[in-house]
DNA sequence: TATTGTTATACTCTATAACTATA
DNA sequence: TATAGTTATAGAGTATAACAATA
C-alpha cells in the first residue's frame, strides 16, 4: 500500500525531524555502498578502515577505533580480516611498542583504488552549492562532542 | 595520544566523505538522543514509533516499517513493548482486517509531549540559512530511492 | 599504575523463513 | 494466491570485562 506509506512519510512529524533524516540518509548511504562494494569482498566498515591505513602517516588501532567510533575490540576483527586478506600489515609502533600500526600493502592500495571508484558520491545528484554547504555543515556536525 | 588521533581525523581522505560524515554525524545524534530518552524509558526507535502513532491518522504496522526501514518482524517487538506500557494501542483496520493500526493513547501522547522536549535539535547550533538548506538537502537524500 | 591490543562473552540489532488469519 | 502480522532463529553488530605485553 504505498499511497499510504507516502501519506505518513510526507505528513508526520518525523519526516521533519533532522536526527530522523540524518539517520534515515546515512543508512540508505550505507545500504548503497555496501552493495557496491560486496564484489570486492569489502563492507563499509572494512573499506574504512582501509581508507586510513592507506594515509601516509598510518594510524594505530587504537586511533582507528577512536575515529570510527568503535570498541577497540572490533578493530581487531576487522584488521585480522583485511591482514587475513594481505590488504594491510600490523607492525609494532617504534615510538610505543604496545600499539600496532596499520598500513595497507600494494595490494590493499589496488583494491582501495578500486573501491573508492564503486563507492557512489552522495553528493554527486546535488547542486553544487547545496552540495558545498552539506559537506560544512556535516564536518561541523560529525565533530562535534 | 588525542593529537594523534587528531591528525588522522583532519588529514585522511575519509574525513571528507560525504557517506562516512553523514553516519559519523547520525551516530552522534543518535547516541545523544538514546541518553537524553533514556529516563522515559525510550530509545531512538521507540520514540519514532511512538511519534508516527500520534499522527491524526494512525498507521499500520505494515506502514511502520517502510518508513522506519525495520523488518515487519522488528516492529512487531516495539509496538509489543509500547503497547505493554499502556502507550499505544492496536486496533485492526476497519478497511482491512488483516492489517493492524498503532494508535497513541493519551499517556501515550503525554509521555511523547516530554520525549520531544528532551530529543535536542541537532539544528539548534546552526547558522539558520545552514539549517535550513540541511533540512531541505537531508530530505532530498533521505527519500530518494 | 596505566595503556594497547587481545580474547571471551553477552547483549542488541538485523535478516530470513515458516506459520495464521484475512483478502 | 497473496498479504499483514506473528514467531522462532540465526547472523551481524555492539559493549564490557579480564588478561598479557609494554609503558
Amino acid at each position: 500500500m504505498t499511497t499510504a506509506e507516502a501519506e505518513v512519510t510526507r505528513g508526520s512529524a518525523l519526516a521533519h525531524n533532522a536526527s530522523f533524516l540524518l539517520t534515515r540518509a546515512s543508512v540508505l548511504a550505507a545500504q548503497r555502498d555496501n552493495r557496491m562494494l560486496e564484489p570486492l569482498g569489502l563492507k563499509v566498515r572494512s573499506y574504512s578502515v582501509l581508507s586510513l591505513a592507506i594515509e601516509d602517516v598510518p594510524p594505530t588501532q587504537r586511533e582507528i577505533a577512536e575515529f570510527l567510533r568503535l570498541d577497540p575490540s572490533q578493530v581487531v576483527a576487522l584488521v585480522d580480516e583485511l591482514e587475513g586478506r594481505g590488504l594491510v600489515s600490523r607492525a609494532p609502533d617504534p615510538r610505543d611498542r604496545r600499539a600496532k600500526v596499520v598500513a595497507a600493502t600494494a595490494q590493499g592500495r589496488s583494491v582501495y583504488d578500486e573501491a573508492r571508484g564503486r563507492v557512489v558520491d552522495v553528493m554527486s545528484h546535488l547542486d553544487p552549492d547545496d552540495a558545498a554547504t552539506l559537506q560544512r555543515v556535516l564536518e561541523q556536525l560529525a565533530f562535534e562532542e
